[in-house]
DNA sequence: CTAAAAATCATGCTTTTAGAGGATTGTTCG
DNA sequence: CGAACAATCCTCTAAAAGCATGATTTTTAG
């Protein structure tokens, strides 16, 4: 029997492009596609799916929190995440929430079809360039932000300062400094400057 | 006469998904692909072309750049510029270098058909949705840095304070203030976590 | 339930940025 | 040549960020 795929993402091009390299495989069939969180969800309620081709970016939950979801519900259903990024910290946060590898947009049809053999057998796999990343500014692992500490993240993204920020947030200013503190301790920075441009490099703003 | 299109992608799937979805098309024809700039040069040497695609991020230098160059050694090509960010930025950088157009990725196939049809007969296509930037802290047009700017805007992404990079520069602290504030005035910002966001959003850093 | 983690707030201090307002040397280009 | 611009330097002030230390309350998860 076939391996039924379900591929979620929200660019055409992605979702054609994929559907277009694995038509002529024997042992694979796209059995779905979906543009966001929600349809993927609701697919999954009422068609059988072996694995999820996850979308890291996507227009109304990251596709982080989407693999969390789906192992929640659906846990038979493997995970593998998507991206044009090749960040070694994307891998451990989805690694986290229960995805069986991660595969970059770049990857050739070799590398998808032997992702798929790999992840359908029960194993894992990932061809992230590790090499790239800049060894000297990227953090070991993508630091673990709490919901206030995005929150202020992005704020701080926007040029708010401390003052502002604590007025949006209804908080006081040391409180909202203290969030900037760990901030800058998680991602092991000194400044506001790094840590946006790391933020930035990650995705995260 | 068809039209004939070359596309410059660094990612397989982008590629095959626009090959697919203009495969059927009849005043469509896609006659070459490449995944860098170099191949992307070599191949208009040997072959005519239309409309050329450009993806904004290559491996070797970045779409912006080529699309210069292409402009250049090539200037009854037309140039539509291809990226997953909706930038507003971008455009402006993309235009001035002479591209017709500007395309999300995410865009379907009557954007593209669209896109292609409005270009070929000597206009202009765009599809970004301005709405989604946040107008607060977008500037009008890229600011055009001075040598001098750069350098203190990498040093500063780098986490160096004004005397640190006053020091790797070999110049006094106040120099060092007095670009840091031009940077501010041109992209028109009022700190250095914006100044980041920005540049780090045009890849400047 | 209970322990850990998160979110909240405070005080005090030092360093860095932001902002205003100049001024001087070059270089470049019409 | 002269205007424009880049790069350099200066002073001064106020605001913001960075750093340390500690404490309370609320939430989360085992």
């Amino acid at each position: 029997m076939s391996v039924r795929i379900l591929i979620v993402d929200d660019h055409p091009l992605v979702l054609e492009g994929l559907k277009s390299l694995l038509a002529d495989v024997e042992s694979v069939q796209v059995v779905g596609t979906a543009s966001n969180a929600i349809d993927a969800i609701a697919f999954l309620k009422s068609n059988e799916v072996d694995i999820a081709f996850l979308d890291i970016n996507l227009p109304d939950i990251s596709g982080i929190d989407l693999c969390k979801k789906v192992k929640d519900q659906f846990p038979d259903v493997k995970t593998l995440a998507l991206s044009t990024f090749n960040e070694r910290a994307y891998v451990s946060r989805m690694i986290q929430n229960g995805a069986s590898g991660y595969l970059i947009k770049s990857s050739g049809k070799e590398d998808i079809l032997e992702a798929i053999a790999q992840v359908q057998a029960g194993g894992y796999f990932m061809n992230v360039q590790f090499d790239q990343v800049t060894p000297a500014t990227a953090p070991k692992t993508v630091p673990f932000l709490t919901r206030r500490e995005k929150e202020v993240l992005v704020l701080i993204a926007e040029g708010l300062t401390n003052p502002q920020i604590a007025e949006q947030l209804f908080i006081s200013v040391t409180t909202v400094n203290s969030h900037r503190q760990n901030l800058l301790i998680k991602f092991e920075v000194s400044n506001t400057a790094s840590l946006i441009k790391l933020a930035a490099g990650l995705g995260l703003i």
